[in-house]
DNA sequence: TATTTTTGTTAGTAAACACTAACTAACCAA
DNA sequence: TTGGTTAGTTAGTGTTTACTAACAAAAATA
């Protein structure tokens, strides 16, 4: 597990990438937005990139609880619709880890980090595919086109959508946009 | 214009970022690639930041030399064909080029490069979404979803592609899976 | 109460960074 | 043949980077 300040110093990290990208975090950023010296930092995590990896281990889990949580009681339509809803609700109130969403940027030297971020993308995917090729068999979706490409379609609109919050300074409403997205995405791919 | 060795630099610069990604661009690896000091790269150009500019701009009057040149006497949907398959013929061409448009989020280095990359994406915009209006208004594809929404599912599902093909390291190909996917969404958006 | 652990400090480190100064050899036009 | 431009070289510059050593105060524990 991690500890408060660990979570704060994540929470900095995560800030830092979405403000100011890649270059922009530095173990002296994060130590100006902490309040506190560079080398305190170091009584946290032994390194800047366990600090990386403990952001997208922290955003999997996340994810993995809150979709685990949901409902399955419920249609596949409407279980559809609450994964996003979950997933546009968390970013508005976290913007600050959209940036984990299209980590693809962190791609660098580093095959733990490049592992965490599919991880991610994984743990995602669980959720989806079942769901979809359950939609699939009870005819609420098409079956025209193979669940993996209509998982594709789907992860692909919702990636593009976080990019262009983030690109827009978080200026819209994410929620409502999901919505209609989620809507649109539905009305294109349901029977 | 660009000079020989301009187009050389930038070469050596898309391979690198695709490579090692942003933080391994540096100035003495570029000097390794092109096989010479690194004090001669600034013969070419007056700072690093105007590599990855000229490199942008490449790219995007590229793209768009290769757009405007396809058929207009084609129908809707070979016309919507012929976009990617050119985009994906590209790539395959040339994959070092991949991540300089592909993994956007996390420059933010500059006002200058944001903007750069914002004009690629306008660019494909361009093209993709006056053919989409004009297939809905002949009713090649489906009208009860704004034409601005279908864009964004194709352009969504045409980048996730891109970034699965990169993760993959280019092992698969990109002209079969590509043809593929653009199958599936045919499929989807059509009528 | 005495001691150990935790979490912060200041003041550094070597290495890597983008970039520059000074110089040189090859080419090219007058 | 002279003189300027081009495109490369070596050897640096100051700055920033991630990270560390030595120390201090307070809190937890014995």
């Amino acid at each position: 597990m991690i500890s408060e300040r660990q979570k704060e110093i994540i929470d900095a990290a995560g800030k830092i990438l979405t403000e100011s990208g890649i270059g922009g975090l530095t173990t002296k950023k994060l130590a100006l937005e902490m309040g506190f010296s560079e080398a305190a930092i170091y009584r946290h995590f032994p390194s800047k990139e366990a600090i990386t990896l403990a952001m997208l281990e922290y955003l999997r889990e996340n994810m993995h609880g809150r979709l685990s949580a949901l409902s399955a009681n419920l249609g596949v339509e409407e279980r559809f619709k609450a994964i996003f809803f979950s997933q546009f609700s968390f970013f508005t109130r976290n913007p600050h880890f959209v940036v984990a969403v299209f980590s693809d940027g962190l791609w660098e030297e580093s095959d733990q980090i490049n592992q965490a971020i599919l991880a991610l993308m994984q743990t995602k995917m669980a959720f989806l595919l079942p769901l979809i090729t359950d939609g699939q068999s009870n005819g609420t979706f098409k079956s025209d086109v193979s669940a993996e490409q209509l998982v594709h379609l789907v992860l692909g609109a919702f990636r593009l959508q976080m990019f262009k919050w983030r690109v827009s300074g978080f200026s819209f409403d994410l929620n409502a946009s999901g919505t209609q997205l989620i809507e649109s995405i539905l009305t294109v791919i349901k029977n």
